[in-house]
RNA sequence: GGCGCCGUAGCCAAGCGGCUAAGGCAGCGGAUUGCAAAUCCGCCAUCCCCGGUUCGAAUCCGGGCGGCGCCUCCA
């Protein structure tokens, strides 16, 4: 069967082929660690496990690689390269004002001046984030997860390797700059052409920093800069790289000069990995860096674009402690959602839409529970013809339609199956590319209770306590002592059996 | 102004030229219940607009309109 993606480098939808039969080399660009990561970030890291999940489901060999941003890029780079101010330092400060308000557990960060420390504590946070949302590369860390901060002498070859054939150059200032007209396919990404970049450049960029590139479009590799936080020694004196060059130097370190697909959010076409594919491409001579571009689009919350302004900025924290729901989220619940929905189509974050999640997550779960408990946990290796499998298998292989995928899995799992062996078979398969009905058990080995299942001793003596007062007939005192524990977020049960409570999952 | 993606019910969303347009949430009616919840049964859209191709289009083509992104750091 055929895998179809719509490549943003050819803007067609066509045929997959992996470069190696039955393995495929992926790479995504990862967080930069200067703050915690939102759920946009996230939307965009998750797209990459679930494409990563899909080929795995599909037999493929898969090798997931991720970068870390931790070298300090700078606040202004746009209106000149490398003006402004360190965004470590940026980073630095806030984390500062953070501890002497509270928002930061104090320790958290001895020294908020070192930018390594900075970075490191960013990037538990959001090593911790992506586990908890089963994000796979996430626990492969550090294998698989790179940071640049380690990988400055790939860099350097590359930079090397450019400015040898004649791709890059040492302008006046000292700064080693990529000549984009010594490329002849860049803008084939982006659909930019060097003439039109050219005129775009009109007035938003500084002209005296302009004027010692050859073209404005001409983007930075190294810069010296002896008084910058985190600097390196380097044949062009000591400073710190390009913020493009990390993905093309470590890419091609870690999968080789040619990948079979790279990943990133829409706004990184251009320039990030155009500039990508011209530094990979001047460096290795091939004729493709990625063979296939995936970007997913932006995440809107509540009909809008997400910012601080407006006060719908959200981090992975924040949705799980109940900013949004206002009672606490479980991590497959914020998983399933930013899944649902087709990458390449905007997807609106709202209050509503994670509680509904909520409720699809635990009807998933609670079939699930329902099949293990009734083949106690035996399940059958369903044949891939099972038409749920098969269904769920053409919808993903469709330029990963995670929602006609769904469309297959929740009207199956809300009757009763033929086979409960069978259907217990399909749905461990199934889970893992949702990963969501349980969160795995081996990518979740503790600290993630079971799915509303409640052991709060105070709660469950609530229930007996309820089910005391309604074998008196006291419906006043059991209703007070329902409507309660409603009140703290949990659904409520009663019934001849007696009074049982769930959590609930959003 | 240039490049690209998207547009199916209140919300999410399947659908890839042909049975009465999946499914979920919400809503409504009913069963059940001390009352609820959960559960079960039933109801709930002609597919952004216009034109074309076709025996037949939500599905293909052309033109609009709208949303979003990029062209400047950003998933």
């Amino acid at each position: 069967m055929a895998i179809l993606f719509h490549n943003t480098l050819t803007k067609q939808t066509e045929p997959f082929e992996s470069i190696r039969r039955g393995r495929v080399t992926m790479y995504g660009c990862g967080p930069t660690v200067y703050d915690f990561a939102h759920i946009g970030n996230f939307r965009s890291f998750l797209f990459a496990d679930l494409l990563r999940r899909y080929f795995e489901f599909m037999g493929y060999d898969v090798r997931q690689v991720m970068n870390i941003t931790d070298v300090g890029h700078m606040t202004d780079d746009q209106v000149a390269d490398g003006a402004g101010e360190d965004k470590m330092q940026v980073a630095a400060r806030k984390l500062k004002e953070a501890k002497k308000s509270g928002g930061v557990e104090a320790g958290a960060v001895e020294n908020p001046d070192d930018p390594y420390q900075v970075a490191a504590y960013y990037t538990d946070a959001f090593l911790e984030d992506g586990r908890k949302l089963g994000l796979k590369v996430a626990f492969e860390y550090p294998r698989n997860i790179l940071r640049a901060t380690q990988h400055i002498d790939d860099m350097l070859g590359l930079i090397e390797r450019l400015v040898r054939n004649g791709h890059a150059y040492v302008a006046e200032d000292g700064v080693v700059y990529y000549s984009v007209e010594s490329f002849p396919e860049y803008g084939r990404l982006s659909g930019n052409t060097l003439d039109m970049l050219r005129e775009g450049s009109g007035g938003r960029v500084m002209e005296e920093d302009q004027a010692k590139k050859r073209h404005p479009s001409d983007f930075m590799l190294w810069k010296p800069d002896p008084a910058h936080v985190m600097k390196w020694k380097s044949p062009w004196g000591e400073g710190y790289p390009g913020w493009h060059i990390e993905c093309s130097a470590m890419a091609m370190r870690e999968l080789g000069d040619v990948i079979d697909i790279h990943t990133g959010g829409e706004d990184l076409i251009f320039p990030h990995h155009e500039c990508e594919i011209a530094q990979s491409r001047g460096g290795s001579g091939e004729t493709a860096f990625a063979r296939v571009w995936l970007h997913v689009r932006f995440l809107l919350v509540e009909g809008e674009k997400m910012s601080k302004r407006l006060g719908n900025f959200f981090t992975v924290r924040d949705v799980l402690q109940g900013k949004v729901t206002g009672r606490p989220v479980h991590p497959a619940v914020l998983r399933y959602e930013l899944i649902k929905s087709h990458y390449r189509a905007n997807m609106n974050f709202t209050a509503k839409g994670l509680v509904d999640s909520a409720g699809n997550v635990l009807k998933l779960n609670r079939f699930v529970r329902q099949l293990e408990e009734e083949t106690g946990g035996a399940s059958v290796e369903a044949d891939a013809s099972h038409p749920v499998l098969r269904e769920f298998r053409e919808a993903l292989s469709d330029d990963l339609n995670v929602a006609g995928g769904l469309a297959a899995v929740l009207p199956w799992s809300n009757k009763k199956p033929k086979d409960a062996r069978e259907a217990l078979g399909v749905c461990r398969s199934i889970n893992r590319v949702l990963g969501v009905a349980p969160l795995e058990p081996t990518t979740f080995p503790q600290g993630v209770e079971q799915f509303g299942i409640v052991h709060d001793p105070a709660i469950l003596e609530t229930c007996r306590a309820i089910d005391a007062a309604r074998a008196d007939r006291d419906f006043q005192t059991a209703d007070e002592l329902r409507r309660r524990l409603v009140e703290q977020g949990f659904q409520v049960q009663t019934s001849r059996d007696g009074t049982s409570v769930q959590q609930q999952l959003a």
